[in-house]
RNA sequence: GUGGUUGUAGCUCAGUUGGUUAGAGCGCUUGAUUGUGGUUCAAGAGGUCGCCGGUUCGAACCCGGUCUUCCACCCCA
């Protein structure tokens, strides 16, 4: 056992069936960016370092996959950091690239870096593995795709409105019915924190806040009080728990509880703006809804906030993200650069279908058609009718070997092929093929024509 | 990073207080069936019990370590 090869922890090997079904919510994700007028980018798998470095907080340090410097790496490294086994200090001396921990900040960087050529507003997707050293458990892996479509260059709400609308587009061709877009605003966060008194523990208190569905009331009031912040603080947060009703009724009583915060209110007006257009303009089958406890990626939203949650039957987290971010670029010496951008996590989105049962029969990429090898001659005979069948598209194979029939069927019938052709003396005589339907075990003779027009449907 | 969990045939899993030769179902191979698969029947192949070490006359079973699986927390998609 032990001698048998593997494969790293949090990684996955996918067999044909699986990479069809990835290849149909990649190919659904993709047409719907298209068509919102996104086009695609790509981004090397490595950075270096100092790219992603800093840039998701000391955890996302921690979890970023270092690579280790070629040749004689340690030879390199300066005596007194060696002595002092700080490994801290050591890594950015033997390693100086790194795998992509996300797709955003790698846009970041490509941004900055080809801002003479690109025509902003900018509207680029982009879809690739990215890689986590996190410890994997449901949902989640090490090596995992993210689908990102991101807008630079434009501060204008519209956009957001059009992501939510991207959002429903994406889940309602997927046949995922019903999904909840959650909708927030940092400047909401921010300006609750400051009329509470507590602008210092921002982080802290939209953390705890975040917690809310999970461990209710009275666990988020606790872990507050943990992080310092005073029981008059937490007084008047008391609305923030009982807020309820439609969006519209949400955002009036948002606007009492901010009363005193400029840029909370400005938060509040831009979701009114959001929520009243996605009204007017209605989804297919989402629905957005306003979270004032989703707090997500603080690191660098400043506006709008997006969370796509699995339907709660499954228990997976969440399944898509986004939001604003005013100084993205800023990191990279490009500051006044706004964008606006959203994530679908597909391997998620692909347990989800999986659990719900969700994916089409049509997704299989196999063969329409398998015919039966009976000996050189009416192999020559099948491969011209496959060869004829190929040109039209029909996806058609030959079984290689001329091996008892049994065993061919057999094959067939674990390929999951719906047909078998048999073209063997009787049918290559009457210029005939013998088409049988392997789920219902019909046969009947038919001439190339027929055969064409009937695999074609 | 913290806590727990798992590992026995290709797969899913049994395996007694530590005691000869480690089992089942499914799958696989062959045959019944030389132009017919999925059903049935018969026969057969397949395992260094994750790995390393310890205790013991004796270990799949007890102990330690290690890797792996899955789960929760943290964090996230």
């Amino acid at each position: 056992m032990s001698k048998k090869p593997s494969i790293p922890k949090g990684t996955r090997d996918f067999n044909p069936e699986e990479v069809s079904k990835r290849n149909y919510i990649f190919n659904v994700i993709k047409e719907t960016f298209s068509l919102y007028g996104f086009q695609p980018i790509e981004t090397p798998s490595f950075e270096n370092s100092e790219t992603l470095m800093g840039k998701y907080g000391e955890e996302g340090d921690r979890l970023i996959f270092k690579i280790l410097n070629s040749g004689d790496y340690l030879s390199k490294v300066d005596e007194k950091v060696y002595s002092e086994k700080d490994s801290n200090r050591i890594t950015p001396q033997i390693s100086e690239k790194a795998l992509r921990y996300d797709l955003t900040v790698p846009f970041a960087r490509y941004v900055v870096q080809h801002q003479n050529e690109i025509t902003f507003p900018f509207k680029r997707y982009q879809m690739q593995p990215v890689w986590r050293a996190d410890r994997p458990q449901k949902g989640r892996f090490r090596e995992f795709y993210q689908c990102d479509a991101d807008v630079v260059g434009s501060t204008s709400l519209w956009q957001e409105v059009e992501f939510v609308q991207l959002y429903d587009a994406v889940f309602s061709k997927l046949g995922l019915k019903g999904v909840a877009i959650k909708i927030n605003n940092r400047k909401i966060l921010s300006g609750i924190a400051e009329t509470i008194g507590a602008e210092d523990k921002l982080i802290d208190f939209t953390v705890a806040l975040d917690k809310l569905d999970k461990i209710g009331e009275e666990g988020v009031k606790k872990e507050m009080r943990e992080k310092g912040i005073s029981e008059a603080a937490l007084q008047k947060l008391q609305p923030l728990f009982s807020l309820k009703g439609c969006n519209d009724e949400k955002l009036t009583s948002l606007n009492g509880l901010l009363g005193g915060s400029q840029l909370g209110m400005a938060g509040v007006e831009e979701l009114r703006f959001i929520t009243r257009n996605i009204k007017t303009l209605g989804l297919q089958t989402a629905s957005l809804e306003i979270d004032v406890t989703l707090a997500r990626g603080l690191n660098y939203y400043t506006g709008a906030i997006f969370e796509v949650s699995a339907p709660s039957e499954v228990n997976m987290g969440s399944i898509g993200g986004g939001g604003r971010y005013d100084d993205l670029t800023g990191i990279f010496g490009l500051p006044d650069m706004s964008g606006v951008g959203i994530s679908f996590g597909l391997d998620r989105v692909y347990l989800v279908l999986e659990e719900l049962n969700l994916f089409p029969e049509t997704v299989s990429e196999n063969s329409k058609a398998l015919f039966i090898n009976f000996g050189e001659k009416e192999a020559v005979y099948a491969m011209k009718a496959i060869t004829n069948l190929r040109s039209v598209g029909i996806k058609a194979e030959l079984y290689p070997d001329a091996t008892k029939m049994g065993k061919q069927m057999g094959y067939a019938d674990k390929r999951n092929i719906a047909f078998t052709i048999l073209a063997g003396e009787k049918e290559m005589e009457a210029q005939s093929y013998t088409l049988k339907n392997m789920k219902s075990g019909e046969q009947s003779q038919m001439d190339f024509p027929e055969l064409e027009a009937f695999l074609k449907s």
